[in-house]
DNA sequence: CCTGTAATTCTTGTATACAAAACTATTGAC
DNA sequence: GTCAATAGTTTTGTATACAAGAATTACAGG
């Protein structure tokens, strides 16, 4: 099945973004690339105008495309707006979510609690996001559940370094069972607020401080 | 100060499908629309990529752009996404919004309350508009408020309906007193509820039924 | 040796050309 | 009259060509 090399290239630059290749401030020369995936120019700028909408990169006039990635300070900005999606997504899902899909929160957790057991931090990581995909889903809100995922995948990469930070993989999955129980009580704010400190990073004082100097600047 | 015209093309053709100029599912001519805006196909393409990426035109290969306008469903899900953005940043704001930002709201609010009194709905849309933005900027989070800012601007064309929906500006009137209370007294949770409240449309329950059945359809 | 400027080279932005897939319409069979 | 096949047209997707701004280098002056 033929794919448009618009597409193709999207999703290859996208993934050479997250993955390192390029760091922060690096320009995407248009013909070193083009030569790269053996194509013209053509289909490449007009996969690096969709990587400028979704942030990855900033497009300079007559300058030319620099990755974009976050900082520090945005990347707390995101963790705390991924901790409020989350947050959604629970509070919605205990009004909605239907039996089988507890069932299988459930399992994820117990296959979750397995890897913890045996030290496989890939399987771990793997069952961790079935478990928030499937409280995505259960939100009913198709729009929600896209967001939340998009979202989800730009923090991939950091997400490890967001667990060390946070400690043992131990807390996270007494959170999780607490997650469950809410969304089992159908109890909307608690299951909000689980998952909201679940999500959540410690560096929240921080960025308080941060914040609060910001705006008092203006 | 000379812009790239795909810049230009991508704002003028949001803005063409934002005003219903193309109706849903509409097919974007590329030539058509190239001698419309001067232009050749090239940057008129790598435009159409954008909106492609920020939802608004679907894009099928070898078929062309189809304008995307969100249905009954999609609708009411993406105010409910609207709501608990607003909801977030009236939580955090509670904790870092600045004592110039609250009197700027106070402000707002009773140029919101004059227009009502003047039966001015124009100046009231511009204030409440100016209003909501304030509680984006003080959530302290840059990001949060540039998503909160992108949902609200594809929502600005349903809104007025939304209002309709919603009966008299009156009761929006008295939700912003209590959202600027809440907001004074540090209080998250009432600003987080307050905000929900004050954004949620009165479908929640049709949608409720409509979730539930989705899911278990599955 | 440093600095400002002009010439050159590179790169982006746009237009045009070309190939292939999809749509349309005509023609022919039944 | 309806349907199917096919020729012709349209439209998308990609490559190439060209124009203009930006970066770089070479060079003259101090």
């Amino acid at each position: 099945m033929e794919q448009r090399h618009a597409d193709r290239i999207a999703e290859q630059l996208e993934e050479l973004v997250f993955d390192g290749t390029f760091s922060d401030g690096d320009r995407l020369d248009e013909v070193r690339l083009s030569e790269l995936f053996g194509v013209s120019r053509t289909p490449l700028r007009e996969a690096i105008q969709r990587l400028a909408q979704s942030g990855l990169v900033e497009l300079i006039p007559r300058r030319g495309a620099f990755v974009r990635q976050p900082g520090p300070v945005e990347l707390i900005e995101m963790f705390e707006v991924m901790a409020e999606l989350e947050a959604a997504c629970g509070r919605l899902a205990a009004m909605r979510i239907a039996d089988t899909a507890l069932e299988a929160l459930r399992e994820a957790n117990t296959r979750c609690q397995r890897a913890v057991e045996a030290g496989d931090t890939d399987s771990y990581y793997a069952e961790n996001e079935r478990f928030h995909k499937i409280i995505y889903r259960s939100s009913g809100n198709a729009f929600l559940e896209q967001e939340a995922t998009k979202l989800h995948k730009r923090l991939k990469p950091f997400r490890r370094v967001q667990l060390r930070f946070r400690g043992r993989m131990g807390q996270s999955m007494a959170e999780h069972e607490a997650i469950v129980a809410a969304l089992a009580d159908a109890d909307a704010d608690a299951a909000a607020t689980a998952l909201r400190t679940h999500v959540a990073v410690q560096g929240e004082k921080f960025h308080n401080l941060m914040a609060s100097l910001r705006s008092a600047a203006e």
